[in-house]
DNA sequence: ATGCTATTGATAACTTATTATCAATAGCAC
DNA sequence: GTGCTATTGATAATAAGTTATCAATAGCAT
């Protein structure tokens, strides 16, 4: 990442423009806005790149493919509409103290994931 | 699934008595000590089989491969031991009104998975 | 016990996501 | 503007999980 081009920049003002976390794919169609040439190898670069920078974090959810957002502090989880297929981010607070396990398991992270309606899909 | 085979018998029997969601790989080597000559192509037979009837269910986690639990009627969520990668289901109880979304979004489902030291990797 | 055929085991083929290859292109220091 | 070389685009290759193929085997009705 020593070079400033066309692409690197364009990715990166897609994932951050998004408000929410981006397949490959949606980087790729919404990234050739900008520049059309743009290549799905180039997105898989630039997103590795971009990982390993510490600039956006891998979005996991079961059975999918990883999708991508900007880097936060605030913990937050995310929703999947069923119908658009869009993941969403949530950031309404939720106690840790109500994710529970038995007493002889420690618990380091968890992961939450909804499904449901989004607010354009639900009429 | 027409005739009751010894194959069939133990992927089924392996599934019931593990108490916790198993990957084709574990099914495949636990097997074995039933049926030696169980092949994976029949465990991933009989896995979808068992799918298809009911019987059992599948279990995802992000970037991992299905597993496979018995079909329940409780509903309940996973916790992964970092250490031995093993899944676990976790029955205690979770308020659903605590899983909060913006108001507009309609939740459906959501998957609960917790990450950290199972009670056999925790010392 | 026999015969029909569902099932199995071994392995090739496939799928989907991602990475590697390499000639052509384009930043950027000069 | 030139030249060096990082980067790109197109596509082949890879990886891991799962499914298809097919001859050999083994349920089960008779």
């Amino acid at each position: 990442m020593e070079r400033n081009t066309r692409q690197r920049n364009a990715i990166l003002d897609v994932i951050s423009e998004a408000g929410r976390p981006l397949s490959t794919q949606e980087i790729h169609e919404t990234g050739r806005a900008s520049v059309p040439s743009l290549s799905i190898a180039t997105v898989y670069r630039t997103v590795k790149d971009l990982v390993a920078a510490g600039w956006i974090l891998p979005v996991r959810l079961p059975g999918e493919a990883d999708r991508y957002e900007m880097a936060r502090l605030d913990d937050h989880y995310h929703f999947k509409c069923s119908s658009c297929s869009r993941v969403f981010d949530i950031h309404e607070r939720i106690k840790k103290s109500h994710l529970l396990a038995p007493r002889d398991f420690v618990i380091e992270k968890y992961d939450l994931i909804l499904y449901g309606q989004c607010s354009e899909c639900r009429h």
